[in-house]
DNA sequence: CCTATTGCTATTAATTCAGTAGCACAAGAG
DNA sequence: CTCTTGTGCTACTGAATTAATAGCAATAGG
């Protein structure tokens, strides 16, 4: 079953449209399909490659909850997003942003805990 | 094993960011206790109530891995979002914004249908 | 001591995902 | 027509993830 605005969806039965907006980008490989889809039109097969070899069914029922909620569409030249899933592509972009930041903090992270954690062997 | 920046996450092997990111905010809940958590602190069973009454086991996976990836952590008052995970809120309220677009093109697209395939049911 | 709330765990069942093989169809080459 | 290639897609089985329920240890208040 596919999550859609205006019925109830995995932990939230108010029809709001943000609740199955979480619910259908949450489930897995669904955000990354968006984001390679991103570009010119791509073929099954070569949205499952560019996907890492992700297996045929899963794909094939992702692309069925997506063009269920008119994110997606196939047409002779392969898989595309609709206007509406192009909308979302700024928060997408922001998302890469927000990514290479979080990248960052845990980095800065990693090395401070280097110095708590192996002083010791720091030395060697 | 939770997914971080810098090393090989479910489909990609890159170590980019944004692999790490789709790959982590694509997880069942994820998404969901994030926006939960936005305002202010919750404690475990609230925020499980928040989410609808989800499993204990897999919001306390959730939570783990949130806690790896530095996005949430746990004070004296409960569940919080740490400052690099506020900076990924104002992705969801454009999310948010969006879906509202999204719920009306749907909604648009229904009535559409109703049109061409109950046109007899639309008279009673 | 009794009660309530907290974060969390254990266990088992249900659901979903992964991996593999292969089908039906269409287009092009010979 | 026949052979090959590429397409979208399905079937099947095992593995992994998630769901549901019950309950524990710790803490705080009465």
């Amino acid at each position: 079953m596919t999550p859609l605005p205006k019925q109830p969806v995995r932990g939230s039965d108010t029809g709001r449209p943000i609740m199955a907006a979480l619910d259908l980008l949450g489930r897995r490989w669904c955000l990354r399909i968006l984001w390679e889809l991103r570009g010119p039109p791509m073929t099954f097969r070569a949205l499952q490659a560019a996907c890492g070899e992700i297996s045929p069914s899963v794909l094939q029922q992702r692309l069925k909850d997506l063009r269920a909620a008119r994110l997606a569409a196939h047409d002779g030249e392969g898989y595309v997003l609709t206007a509406t899933a192009r909308a979302l592509l700024p928060a997408l972009l922001a998302l890469q942003d927000w990514s290479e930041a979080w990248a960052a903090e845990i980095a800065a992270a990693a090395s401070e805990e280097e110095q708590h954690g192996t002083e010791g062997k720091s030395e060697q």
